[in-house]
DNA sequence: AGACAGGGCGCC
DNA sequence: AAAGGGCGCCCTGTCT
């Protein structure tokens, strides 16, 4: 363990420390001052790879990577307060430290005293000594804190020629003033004159209007609403929100801030959801919609292996609730299969609207329904997700696997929709955080391996989102095999030796579009 | 001018 | 096919 307190403000590195200190945090050599932080840590990490322990990766790690010096390991400190404070019911108390977003500037963070950095490092050591899970769950955070700026650093391959090909191709030529694009302008003027009136389809009101005045009275104009009204406009309607989307999220804009060098550098916010999933800011790294992935181009000589967790969630309930037949239908490669021979004659579709229903907390009355018949063969696991939502309606806390908490209800929590609006998100927010965690440890382990193996060919971690790793590589069957070396031990590591399987998807691919998406 | 809420969409 | 959970982002419309 090498401590290092948080650098100067201003890109001031002059003056860093570090420490040596021992498991529990105690100093174990002298505080050494560094003429340049980067430099420090690259001539220690090279001697040693300590566990570096600091303020917050999000501020400190990104200007090491554009000094070009990377670690193995490390321990946040305030991720760590994130979850212990969450855990103490005090929840946003702690350094709410801004990430750095600025390229060669430190945050405006304070600097701060080595011995407070020591004192703190020491008592969230002592806090997890005594609590394996939670140590584990720290040290997963921690590397994911590491994956997530090396990701925000490295970037996505990603084509922007490819993506200006596709916007020309749906919207028209990039407008050179701020007129909306052709095909917009087109549409926009095909609903004017179906309507016979000018208006503005991007105003609710407005097409709700125009609809009142030819007798159609919509009570909102989301797509399944506006889908059962006969009129002209309908398809326009739905066109007009596509081609706007399509412009305004992921148009030439987002492309001139986001895509550089054919790298698409999104900032990752890893732990921002109160479930521990990944949020990520700006760029909307984690919402890639399905028609822009095509133009996410491996680089000549590379490909992707991409893998995602099949039924993830389902799997997770099993091992988490122990329930036996849940657990052996979760040793198959399709566990709806199982769940419907078992408990709906084969049916699957309903198996599954039955599974989802339980995890999420259905109310309508065909799911409510199924969920009955699911508890009849699978009890425990049932009755394990329905504790979490009882839980939640009496205004407890509940917790992942690993110890994660979900955050305390709000004060005024008592009418009868609040309440059982917090028993759905306590019911799945178990099942979630822990899924969120599973899939962490798979990151963890496979950056680890993918950075360590003598075979420089096994490639980079280049995306992540929620149950799904992108590995861009030379050497497709050295990377798949450390994807599945990775799920081996991740679930080895929250599960033990549990039946529960948790198989990969894995596709290897020169785009990250799917191959059933038309070209 | 800027903040905020609500509607809507698409990602898991 | 959707429903239920979690997000980010864009738009309009309103309030300050």
């Amino acid at each position: 363990m090498v401590v290092v307190p948080h650098p100067a403000a201003g890109g001031d590195t002059r003056g860093a420390s570090t420490v040596e200190t021992d498991d529990a945090g105690a100093p174990v050599a002298q505080v050494r001052r560094h003429r340049d932080l980067a430099v420090a840590v690259a001539e220690i990490e090279s001697a040693h790879h300590p566990r570096w322990v600091w303020t917050s990766t999000a501020s400190v790690y990104p200007h090491l990577l554009r000094a070009g010096v990377r670690v193995q390991r490390c321990h946040d400190l305030a991720t760590t307060a994130t979850i212990t404070s969450m855990r103490a019911g005090t929840p946003g108390l702690p350094s709410d430290e801004p990430v750095d977003e600025r390229p060669g500037l430190f945050d405006a963070a304070p600097a701060v005293d080595i011995d407070t950095v020591l004192a703190q490092f020491a008592e969230q050591r002592r806090v997890l000594s005594e609590d394996r899970r939670l140590d584990l769950l720290i040290a997963a955070e921690s590397a994911g804190t590491l994956a997530a700026a090396e990701m925000g650093f490295d970037g996505l391959p990603f084509s922007a020629d490819a993506h200006r090909r596709l916007l020309e191709s749906v919207l028209g030529p990039r407008p050179a003033g701020y007129e909306p694009p052709r095909r917009i302008a087109e549409v926009t003027a095909e609903i004017c004159a179906a309507f016979g009136r000018p208006l503005n389809p991007a105003s609710h009101a407005e097409i709700l209007d125009a609809f009142r005045r030819e007798g159609i009275d919509a009570t909102s104009t989301r797509k399944h609403v506006l889908k059962e009204i006969d009129h002209p406009a309908v398809p326009l309607l739905l066109r007009h929100r596509d081609l706007s989307k399509l412009y305004s999220t992921n148009g030439w804009h987002w492309l001139d801030t986001w895509v550089h060098g054919n790298r698409f550098r999104p900032v990752y916010v890893p732990g921002a959801v109160v479930s521990g999933r990944w949020a990520s800011r700006g760029g909307g790294a984690l919402q890639i919609p399905k028609s822009l992935r095509s133009s996410v181009i491996a680089d000549p000589g590379h490909t992707f292996v991409v893998a995602d967790a099949g039924q993830l969630e389902p799997r997770i309930l099993a091992a988490m609730s122990g329930d036996r037949r849940m657990v052996a239908a979760a040793g198959a490669d399709d566990l709806y299969a199982p769940v419907a021979a078992a408990a709906f004659n084969g049916d699957r579709a309903k198996a599954k609207v039955a599974v989802l229903g339980v995890l999420y907390g259905a109310t309508s009355g065909d799911a409510r329904s199924l969920l009955t018949v699911l508890r009849n063969s699978f009890p425990v696991a049932v009755d394990f997700v329905e504790r979490a939502a009882r839980a939640g309606e009496r205004g407890e806390v509940v917790y992942s696997w690993l110890g994660r908490a979900c955050p305390p209800p709000e004060p005024g929590f008592h009418s009868h929709g609040d309440v059982r609006a917090r028993g759905r998100f306590t019911r799945n927010f178990v099942v979630q955080a822990t899924a969120a965690e599973w899939a962490l440890c798979v990151l963890a382990e496979l950056r680890r391996r993918l950075t360590t193996d003598p075979d420089r060919t096994a490639g980079e971690l280049v995306f992540f989102q929620h149950d799904e790793v992108v590995v861009h590589t030379r050497n497709p069957d050295l990377a798949a095999a450390h994807i599945e070396a990775s799920v081996q031990s991740a679930t080895r590591l929250l599960f033990g030796d549990t039946a529960v399987r948790f198989p990969m998807k894995l596709a290897v691919r020169d785009t990250y579009a799917d191959e059933t998406d038309g070209e």
